[in-house]
DNA sequence: CTGAAAGCGCTAACAA
DNA sequence: TTGTTAGCGCTTTCAG
C-alpha cells in the first residue's frame, strides 16, 4: 500500500509521466510534446495544483528572492513602528524563502541616495524605501525599475518616479480628517490655528492644506486664525504656541500636524486650557498618554506605521512569489485615537519597542543558552 | 575537495558532531550532554547561524495542518468582509501547506453547534469560530481543546469556554468610543438617545453600557434621554425613531449600535434634521455613503471585519506552523469613519464583494495554457 | 522528447 | 547520549 504523493508527483502519477516532464509542462519550458504538455496542465488544473513555495525556495537555494529595505531609524517612534511592521512581516515571508537586506539611515533623507544605490547594485530583487529626498532618488529609482528591481515607497513618496507602488496615508487626507473632526468639535464661527513642522516639507504643507480646506466646510463660519511653524524644535514650538495662546485667547482649536506635539501640550497646560482648546495631534507615542488622560489632547490622527511596513512587505513578497501586480497606490485610512481607545494601540505597550540594530539581521535564532 | 556545507551541517562539521545532535542542541531537546550542547550553541553563534525557514517549513510540511472555519454568511456585508479576510489570509498561509475546511452557517447562531461538532470530528487541527450561541458551544469548545484542537473565536466570543483566543473589537469599548465622540460633538447639557438592536443580546447591551458611561464623562451635564430597541426590523426602527424625534425635538445626538442604521437615517432625513442631530452609527456598508455625504451620519464606528478575519487566521497559522503561543485576547481598535476618509474603506469599493461559495475552494494556480 | 536521480536544509524516527 | 537516515516538494542536471 503506497502513500499518496503530493504536488508534482501527484500530477506525474495521474498523467503517467515523470516529475521532470511535469516540471517542463508547468513552466512552459521547451523540449516537450505539445499534447503531453496539454494533458499535464489539464490534470494539474483538475486537482487544483498549487506549487509549494517553500520547496521551490529550498530547491533554488539562495538564488531565491531578496528584498532590500531603506528606511530611517527613528522620529519619536514612528519609524520604530514602521520597522517593526517590516520585520514582523519579513519573518513570515522568510518561511517562503525570501530574505532581507536591511539598510537603515539615521534620519529621513540622510544618505538615502547612497544607500539606495548600494542596495540597487547588491543584487536584491526589490527595494522598500522611505523617500526622504525624492528629487535625488528619482533617477536612481527609475534606473532600478529599468533593471527589473521593483521599488515600493512607504510612508513618504517619490511621486515623480517610476516606483511600482506607494503605501501611505495621504497627507492631504490626513489633514482633511483632522479638519472634519475639528469642525465638529468646536462651535460654529470658531477660530482655530495650525502648528506645522516646516511648511516647506511637502508633507506638512499638504496636511495643512487639507485641514484648511475641510475645517470651514464642517464648521459654519469657522476660520483658520493662523499657521505657525515649530521647525521640529522643542523650545521654539513651546514659545510660539504659548505666545499664540496669549495673543488669541478666543482660539477654540489647535491642530498639530507633526509628531512633535509635546511642547504644544505643555503650552496648553501652562495656560490652563485643558479641554477648553480642542487639540488634535498627529501620530502616537507613549509620552502622549498623560495628555489624553488630562483632556489636553482631544484626538490624534494615527498613521498606522506598523501596518504600512507590513503592507509594503506584503506587496513586494506577493509580487516576488506569485508575480502579483502592484496596485499603483495603497492609501490606508488614518485611525482616530481618543482616550477610550488609546490603550489598544501598540505604541502604548510598555516597554516601548526600541529600535535595536541587532534586530536588523535575520532572526538570529540561536536561543540564549 | 569537498563542498562547503551550510546550516546545521556546517555547525555539525565545526563542532564535530552529527546534525542530529545539532538539532537537539538548537531546540533544547533533551538527551544531550550539557557541555556538547553548550559547545554547539557557541559555534552556532559564532558563525551567525540562521535557520532556513523554507527548509523547516518543507520538512514539517507533512505534519501540516488544516483549519476549520465556522462563521455566518452575512448580515449587511459584515460577515462578507469577515470571510474575505479569512479567505485572503488563508490563501497566503496555504503556501505554507495549511489547508482550510470552510463551513459557513446561514446566520449567527444557527446550527453552529452541529457544524462545530462536525468540524471537531473531521480531523482539523484548529477551528475558527464566530460563537453565536456561547452556552451551547461551551462544552463542545472545551472538549475540542481537550483533544488538542485549538479554537479561536472571532468577532463574537464564548468567554466562559476554554477557547485559545478571541479576536474582536470589544463591544463595550465600541460604545465608549461612540460616547466619547458624541460627548465632543454636542454642546454641554445635551440630551442624546441610543437606538439598539435588541438589548438582550450581550453585544448590544455592552455597547449601550459603554456609551452610557462614556457620554456623560465627555459632555458636561449630558444625559441619555432614552434607549429604544429596533429589533433589527426596518419598519419598527423607522417608526420608533421617527416617533422619538417628534417627542423629543431637543435631542442633539443619536447613537445606533447595530448595523441596521438605514431606517434611522431615513427618519432623520424625514424630519429635516441632517446635521442638527449628530448621528453616530456602527459598521459600514456601501448604502450608507449617501448619508455621510448629506451630513446625516456624522461618524461611524468601524469594527474592521476584514482584519478580524485576517488576524484569526494568522493566530492559528502561526500556532500551527511555529507553535507560537496564543495571546489570550486580540482587541482591535475600532476605526472612525467620517466623510473625509469614507472612500478608503474596502466596503465602499464596487462591486461589493458578494459571498460566493465557490471562493471557498483553494485558488487553482495553474497558468492558463 | 522523456526519465532518473541528486540535492536544497531541516525534522523526526530509529539505531547504536 | 549520539549518529544515521529517510523524506518534505521542487529544480536541475545528465542519461536514455
Amino acid at each position: 500500500m503506497k502513500k499518496e504523493r503530493r504536488g508534482i508527483h501527484r500530477i506525474a502519477e495521474l498523467a503517467n509521466v515523470s516529475i521532470g516532464t511535469v516540471d517542463r509542462a508547468l513552466h512552459g519550458r521547451g523540449g516537450i510534446k505539445e499534447d503531453t504538455r496539454h494533458r499535464i496542465l489539464q490534470v494539474a488544473r483538475q486537482i487544483g495544483y498549487t506549487p509549494n513555495l517553500a520547496a521551490r525556495a529550498l530547491s533554488v537555494a539562495r538564488a531565491s528572492a531578496s528584498i532590500g529595505v531603506c528606511m530611517p531609524r527613528e522620529i519619536h517612534f514612528f519609524y520604530d513602528q514602521l520597522w517593526s511592521g517590516v520585520l514582523d512581516e519579513g519573518r513570515r515571508v522568510a518561511q517562503l524563502g525570501i530574505s532581507f537586506v536591511n539598510r537603515p539611515v539615521q534620519v529621513l533623507g540622510e544618505h538615502d541616495t547612497e544607500v539606495f544605490a548600494e542596495l540597487a547594485h547588491s543584487g536584491v530583487n526589490g527595494i522598500i524605501l522611505t523617500a526622504g529626498n525624492p528629487k535625488g532618488l528619482k533617477p536612481l529609482i527609475d534606473e532600478a525599475e529599468e533593471k527589473g528591481i521593483r521599488v515600493v515607497c512607504v510612508s513618504t513618496d517619490a511621486p515623480e518616479s517610476r516606483r511600482s507602488s506607494i503605501v501611505c496615508v495621504e497627507p492631504r487626507l490626513n489633514g482633511c480628517l483632522a479638519g472634519e473632526l475639528m469642525g465638529k468639535f468646536v462651535p460654529p464661527g470658531s477660530h482655530v490655528a495650525v502648528v506645522a513642522g516646516m511648511l516647506n516639507t511637502e508633507d506638512h504643507r499638504k496636511k495643512t492644506d487639507g485641514f484648511s480646506e475641510a475645517f470651514p466646510q464642517h464648521c459654519a463660519g469657522g476660520e483658520i486664525f493662523t499657521v505657525i511653524e515649530g521647525h521640529e524644535d522643542e523650545d521654539e514650538s513651546f514659545q510660539k504656541t504659548f505666545e499664540l495662546l496669549r495673543r488669541a485667547p478666543t482660539l477654540s482649536g489647535l491642530y498639530v500636524n507633526t509628531v512633535n506635539c509635546l511642547p504644544v501640550c505643555r503650552a496648553l497646560g501652562a495656560h490652563g486650557l485643558a479641554g477648553k482648546v480642542k487639540l488634535i495631534t498627529t501620530d502616537l507615542f507613549a509620552e502622549m498618554a498623560p495628555y489624553f488622560h488630562k483632556g489636553i489632547i482631544t484626538a490624534s490622527i494615527y498613521q498606522q506605521p506598523h501596518r504600512q511596513g507590513q503592507m509594503a512587505v506584503r506587496l513586494m513578497a506577493d509580487h516576488l512569489t506569485s508575480k502579483a501586480p502592484f496596485p499603483p497606490t495603497v492609501h490606508l485610512s488614518p485611525g482616530v485615537v481618543m482616550s477610550s481607545n488609546l490603550n489598544l494601540f501598540r505604541e502604548m505597550r510598555i516597554p516601548e519597542f526600541k529600535f535595536d540594530p541587532s534586530v536588523l539581521r535575520e532572526p538570529a535564532a540561536v536561543p540564549a543558552d
